[in-house]
DNA sequence: TTGAAAGCGCTAACAC
DNA sequence: GTGTTAGCGCTTTCAA
């Protein structure tokens, strides 16, 4: 049979003291004559007790448990994110409920509800974009932390990246190379982050007077199908340059075209994204793209996680990450064909 | 000002019944007048009542949360897992708790303490190694679910692979192919599925006549001393395979081997190791070696803990997992020397 | 410095 | 079918 957990009665009785002083030992609340202590301690030993959380927080209203809701806890930069702020709410204790919506806007939903019933301190997610509403009613009575992706009519703290001006300027980048015929790999339908940075291409391709026509919207998510359209990308000489906005695509794209260099072919394909560290590291040539540095998104967050906590009716802050563009050479320069 | 949460007796207040009604409503453990169930609906609408979990787990003694604690989820294979866990999970509305160890025993003594002091439901832990004793003392009380890594002493669920066979057989195919000088990248050093491994490679060295000197165990974790050795390994000609114990090293060899080639090398070193499918997939030559399946493994896990929250005390359940060796090219046949 | 007792929000046994 | 009440394990006022 699985051992009963011993509760602060037992403790109580077996030291012969009440309730009350076992606590107070406990939480170092007051100061007690040092033979009590000295026989609670021993009380604690002998039962090995450990207090109940649950009770604690029943009471004092303080769970110490963020929910954390992502799209996809196997997409590298949302574990490298839960993994940085995991060490730096470690030594405030507190907890992480790890959440995958997987784009779902039903099971964010759920999860906001589950979340609620648990009664957890604050709630960071990434959102879907589907549930904006929701979003709103949760924060009015439990911090909301939206990350990564604006929503711009929701009032609660936001952390996310300069994702239409990054966008813009890196599409600017490689128009100014001669490029007109551009692909462009787009991320989650309902993302705001893909939605922004579309619309900073769109702004560059039409202020460069290149029509619509010739810009080629790649719209596959899952990994086989996104990885085809990028063998196939790779292969043909039509459009000269591909523009990737998540660093888990471009991972894919790299990939694929270390395998056909390796085959023997010399692709021709120009190509930039949005990366983090490692893709600038694994890219063979000097990759141009925008860098998305975890440690610096995740510090930015665990502050603002920290500072709710602290100030639940603080005022929201809503902060812009910038992304610094880095230039390599993976965009080539092609002949100026300006009519 | 955040606004305070309904409690059960704002509804029975509001809806003109007892808390004992609300209570039956809310759970439908009886049959209600519906007259009496439309006006508590009514308030649980008005009031956006969500019941506190909490308060139900401390009369219940049901958490309903599992934690979870993984070296580190910045592993594609731990995140893989987590992922799998947490969807075949979901239904049975259980949150997961993640925590990364980081292969640290003081990390992950606390870590136990404080699921403790959650009451979590179970613990899933793949070990650091360091507390063993504590793991027994733990289930005791609470079950533990060891995963991924055999602890020999431990009585209490278990399921990881077969390390030690495995990797027996892996390292006797490559000698097979004449291999004499080989490099050994070993895991985690408390790690037990790491020490299996390690130890069914030597049995098969030793059977092989091949003595220890020859062995060259690289023992880096890190990510860039341990790359560092990949590249100095693949420009050398002393040491003739490579055998890598951990699908994380792995594409880190692929990826340093890759931009090898593409800098015109190429390199002679024959590899083998322990790969997930996404490193089979990158390989640009197919891959030899143990194939680490997820889905097998989360789901066997996932019935795992299923079984023992509906049987705390039943009977307790280690197995072993058969992970399938795959052949392909990238141990090539080189000439036998044998005296 | 310590104890008695109320109460956090809920469930469930018992009574009507 | 519904209400009353005890109590889950703890914190915290109020008294002593």
């Amino acid at each position: 049979m699985k051992k009963e957990k011993a509760t602060i009665k037992d403790i109580a009785k077996y030291a012969g003291v009440s309730i009350a002083t076992v606590s107070r030992y406990i939480n170092k609340t007051r100061n007690l004559n040092p033979e009590v202590s000295g026989r609670i301690q021993a009380a604690i030993e002998h039962f090995n007790y450990i207090p109940n959380d649950n009770a604690r927080a029943l009471k004092s209203r303080n769970e110490r448990i963020i929910g954390i809701i992502f799209p996809d806890i196997t997409n590298a930069f949302f574990a490298k994110i839960f993994k940085i702020l995991e060490e730096l709410l470690f030594d405030h204790k507190i907890f992480l409920l790890l959440c995958n919506s997987n784009e779902d806007g039903e099971k964010e939903k759920e999860y906001l509800y589950r979340l609620l019933q648990k009664r957890v301190d604050a709630i960071v997610i990434a959102p879907t974009g589907l549930n904006p509403d929701l979003l709103s009613e949760v924060n009015k009575s439990t911090p909301v932390i939206i990350f990564d992706r604006n929503q711009p009519n929701i009032i609660a703290d936001q952390l996310y990246a300069n994702d239409f001006d990054s966008c813009y300027q890196l599409t600017q980048y490689i128009l100014d190379r001669g490029h007109r015929e551009v692909a462009y790999a787009i991320g989650a339908e309902n993302s705001t982050a893909a939605q922004f940075r579309y619309a900073g291409f769109q702004k560059a391709m039409a202020e460069n007077g290149v029509s619509p026509e010739h810009c080629h919207v790649l719209y596959s998510q899952d990994e086989s199908a996104c990885r085809q359209e990028f063998r196939e990308l790779l292969l043909q000489d039509q459009i000269s340059a591909l523009l990737i906005t998540s660093p888990k695509k471009l991972n894919w794209f790299l990939i694929e075209r270390n395998q056909l260099c390796l085959k023997g072919h010399n692709p021709m394909l120009a190509f930039a994204g949005y990366a983090t560290q490692n893709e600038f590291d694994i890219c063979d040539i000097p990759l141009t793209g925008i860098l998305q540095k975890e440690e610096v998104y995740a510090s930015r967050l665990t502050k603002i996680i920290l500072n709710r906590l602290e100030h639940p009716n603080g005022k929201v802050r809503i902060s812009e990450l910038n992304l610094p563009f880095r230039k390599g050479n993976s965009i080539s320069r092609i002949d100026l064909r300006k009519d």
